[in-house]
DNA sequence: GGCTCAAGTCAACGTAGTTGACATGAGAGC
DNA sequence: GCTCTCATGTCAACTACGTTGACTTGAGCC
């Protein structure tokens, strides 16, 4: 079971810069800490961690999509993808039928139980992108979109 | 030892919008991969992972740091810390030596292939960002280190 | 010698992933 | 029915990274 809180990297430390670049590096993980911890430690109140959290993000967006599917998107094995996946069944978050004309596949959806538990952890984490869109401005925003752009098409 | 190449999450998964913030929540998550994708490849074939990188980059800009203030500034365990910090004094990456004054704790700094090791790391994801910053100017950039100040200071 | 603080180490555990091997369930072809 | 294929499920062993708790060692202080 996840632990309730984590003290990791609470405060931004305070590290001499070597490179002009480097607070953008700082930021970058801090970044990623900030939009995550508060739906993180929802999540493990819930019992439940990141990993579950994906795997329920992508289903609401793709509701039916197949085992196999889903972990092409997810980019884990099979294996990987079991255990967490056996959680939210177990626990009736996630629901399986058989296709209708591709019986061999498996097709997942939300239950309301599960859908109640991935707007609230998404919530979350759309609460502090907004939050600091909303000072940015739409302008800023807009930026702050574009260079992501250009770091995620970084592969 | 770390693997040499992961193939986890590569291509952006094309999921449907639940909410007009969803394509920042995916734009957060891919960016932390597209900026250290090149750099745990690197140190992957050094033999290091993450987190020795984390050690390296924080004793490079807090030369003679104690250890004590290193698990501070990580926000791990001392025990966390223990292994990975071995590793790289056994590598002579690192080296301790006793304070001057403060016989009780023992300063850490980077040797000259450490150095090396922490700039090379850091440039991969260095030049990710410059690419990215360049493509959006000056102004672009600023709004997203605005930006992403306003989401890391989320505490 | 005894107290304190910094550092080091050991054991047990949790979580998230990996590979490899093998079993099961459900069409499809002959 | 038998076999082949594909999707799914599961077992075992492993790695990496983190946790807590308990204990030791080293150094300085009184």
């Amino acid at each position: 079971m996840p632990k309730t809180s984590q003290a990791a990297g609470l405060h931004r430390a305070s590290l001499a810069k070597l490179n002009e670049l480097d607070a953008a590096l700082e930021l970058m993980y801090y970044g990623w800490r900030g939009m995550t911890l508060e739906a993180d430690d929802y999540l493990a109140k819930q019992g439940l961690s990141r990993s579950h959290h994906r795997i329920l993000y992508v289903v609401a967006r793709r509701p039916d999509i197949a085992i196999g599917a889903l972990i092409e998107v997810l980019g884990i094995s099979k294996q990987a993808l079991n255990r967490p996946l056996n959680l939210l069944l177990e626990r009736k978050l996630l629901t399986t039928q058989r296709a209708p004309e591709q019986h061999r596949s498996k097709l997942l959806r939300l239950t309301a139980a599960g859908q109640r538990i991935e707007q609230r952890a998404s919530d979350h984490e759309r609460k502090v992108m907004r939050q600091a869109f909303d000072r940015a401005g739409a302008s800023g925003a807009a930026a702050w979109m574009a260079v992501m752009e250009a770091i995620a098409d970084n592969n």
